[in-house]
DNA sequence: TGCCAATATACACTCAATGCCAACTGGCGT
DNA sequence: ACGCCAGTTGGCATTGAGTGTATATTGGCA
């Protein structure tokens, strides 16, 4: 949201100045220029000051736009989270709060524009070998279970504690990661997104012991669940 | 583990060249001055020039004992991941893969170290802040759920695909980790262990939907906090 | 046009981390 | 005891990330 450009006509709601304007297109000329830059020559090789001279300004500049160099890999990227809100503000009666949060998961768009699905590719295969990409992935992740979780408790009053929320929440996007890491991590073509999306929400559903699996499966024994 | 001084009893196996318990004091004075620096200046103003002088070594050495400033936080701790391996490889007949990983949680040693205890709470706080300290405690996370999850996968063959070992074994830590975070992050002085094993055994029991709660939960009552 | 504020850049600096090299030290065979 | 070898140490220089500061440029606006 926030990185999206808006390069052709002025139709993004408060017209945005000429200033605010060249400033998106500096912000997406460094996002293009390190995402190919990364690609081409690897993380580690490729300088904060490479990447600046590819988008034309100044070394020290690149600092006004992004804190640090691995900023560039998340610019934006809160769909999950506003979906997994989303789900629990229209929360149905009698819905369990997993339950909730798988609905979340179902509803998610399959996010497969071509430059988000290269840097969403590239992001992974980064957080895999740089901890510094980690890290920022982990805060982020980090974040959203907090607020997630802040929701949660308010939805489900007198049901969940804090610590039963976070618990909760923890295991659902601690399952998600684990479980789409398993399965973009296996080919690397990136497979279609609504395969990838059925084996993933069936997973959670799984491991969160969640009863109300629409898309169904059998387990070897469901003894009691 | 490493840090402690010299029990008496013989149960360290292998006798320790001079040279080795020589690198070990060093090692256990670097985390010592890491942790009394950190806790004294904070993190981003200690600096390993600082804490090489602080241990009596030249700042080129550090990096001969740690890899990076964020490692002298982590070391060791893998008494969990050893918890969860063992709780598996004693699996009981008809124990569902989520009861043998809580069976393990439950099992912990009461990891209650004075040091260690004072480097846990400060890594919690460190881990909140500082984005690369986040990185090493994401991956060390990850290193332990890919172990876990292999084991799992292992012990109930044909029953758990790695996918679904991968997303039981995320939802279980990312549980752990997110309730660990709200029991110990209100309190300034560490709470009693057991206190916390106890909330925290619970609330990842209700959070993986697991039917084996020992401590028992009624929906409706007041968390038990 | 001309002033003000936001933005961009150059410059100098700190710190983490690595490579290189010379000095030292414990282990071990003679 | 002697001396060689390997592991360890630390000084020095270097790279790259990130920041503070002062100066220049540019857009917004009267």
């Amino acid at each position: 949201m926030t990185t999206q450009p808006r390069p052709a006509a002025g139709l993004d709601g408060p017209p945005l100045s000429l200033r605010e304007r060249k400033r998106q297109r500096t912000r997406a000329a460094l996002i293009a220029a390190g995402i190919e830059l990364f690609e081409r020559d690897g993380y580690e090789e490729t300088t904060v000051a490479k990447i600046a001279a590819a988008a034309d300004i100044g070394t020290r500049t690149f600092f006004g736009y992004f804190a640090s160099k691995e900023e560039l890999l998340f610019p934006g990227a809160d769909d999950r989270v506003a979906a997994g809100l989303d789900a629990i503000r229209s929360r149905r009666p009698g819905e369990r709060p997993a339950d909730v949060l798988l609905r979340g998961l179902r509803t998610l768009p399959p996010d497969d524009d071509d430059l988000v699905g290269r840097l969403a590719m590239l992001r992974l295969k980064l957080i895999r070998k740089v901890p510094a990409v980690a890290g920022h992935a982990f805060a982020a992740q980090y974040a959203a279970q907090r607020r997630i979780a802040a929701a949660l408790m308010e939805a489900y009053p007198g049901e969940l504690d804090d610590v039963a929320a976070a618990a909760l929440t923890g295991a659902f996007t601690g399952a998600v990661a684990a479980a789409l890491d398993v399965l973009l991590f296996g080919a690397d073509a990136p497979p279609p997104p609504d395969v990838v999306r059925a084996g993933l929400v069936d997973a959670v559903a799984r491991a969160l012991g969640a009863h109300d699996r629409s898309e169904v499966w059998k387990p070897g024994t469901p003894a009691g669940q």
